[in-house]
DNA sequence: TACAGTTTTGTATCGGTTACAATTTAATTA
DNA sequence: TAATTAAATTGTAACCGATACAAAACTGTA
């Protein structure tokens, strides 16, 4: 875990007390871009703290997403996935491999009408199929 | 139930054999596009047909969903919503009445060279929010 | 050192979904 | 029509990701 300092602040920008596991979970995300499960976040930060309950990690998580650094996707898989970034881009699942892709949104034209003076918090594009490798094989 | 002809044909018409219990389900289904979850279609089954299981609703969705007559949407809720209406369109999820909202999508403009070879097979837009009605309250 | 507040843990439980064998029903053949 | 096979339906148990909650451990402050 390099960059304790940057880590810390970059919870204290977003108002969250950094403690070693959620640095950890942090440091995780930050480095592995993979749309991980709660479970993978386990397995991996367990390697560091042994002690480490499951509960903490979901403890983590949801602190991490009313905190806003971190984004839930919702694929139809029976686990959530987390994402790092919380900007508004698309995501590829594979249903093969079960990878994601990010891939940039730059606009969605939809009728307006129909949402008229509906509040928009959230936007989210999924797709899914087969990806490049997937198709080789 | 009206119409049951024209039901037995709809389903015969995509490889799937009518049965009581599958009939019931497409005749809730076309009358109540609300988006409704495994427990809403057996709730509302269950009133003509006694009997009936659990199970059978997980199987008759698992059957109509291969069969591509609906289509799932997973929306963050922990129960699975369920759509007669296949062709893409946009989602939008009330946080607060939990009500789903359908809108027509034009175009999705997006990053192609990022999903270059990549066979997308369906495409899914949700957005999330406060609907008109809750924001008046 | 004592105290209060926060974080973490462990256990039990929930609830939507799935697995699967048994039963019932429908279709096919003799 | 009865017998046989196949398909549909049921009921029970179990799976598993997630949650609730109380106990324990830790942190910061005076």
């Amino acid at each position: 875990m390099q960059n304790i300092e940057y880590l810390k602040q970059y919870l204290i920008n977003h108002e969250i007390k950094p403690s070693t596991i959620r640095l950890n979970v942090l440091d995780y995300l930050l480095k592995n871009r993979i749309h991980p499960t709660a479970d993978d976040i386990y397995e991996a930060v367990a390697k560091n703290i042994p002690t480490l309950s499951k509960t903490s990690i979901y403890n983590t998580i949801d602190l991490f997403l009313e905190k806003g650094i971190i984004q839930a996707l919702d694929t139809g898989e029976k686990e959530h996935r987390f994402d790092i970034e919380v900007s508004t881009h698309g995501h590829f699942l594979c249903r093969n491999c079960n990878k994601i892709f990010d891939f940039n949104i730059d606009s969605i034209e939809y009728d307006q009408s129909k949402l008229d003076d509906f509040l928009i918090e959230e936007r989210k594009v999924l797709f899914k199929g087969i990806c490049e490798n997937c198709q080789d094989s």
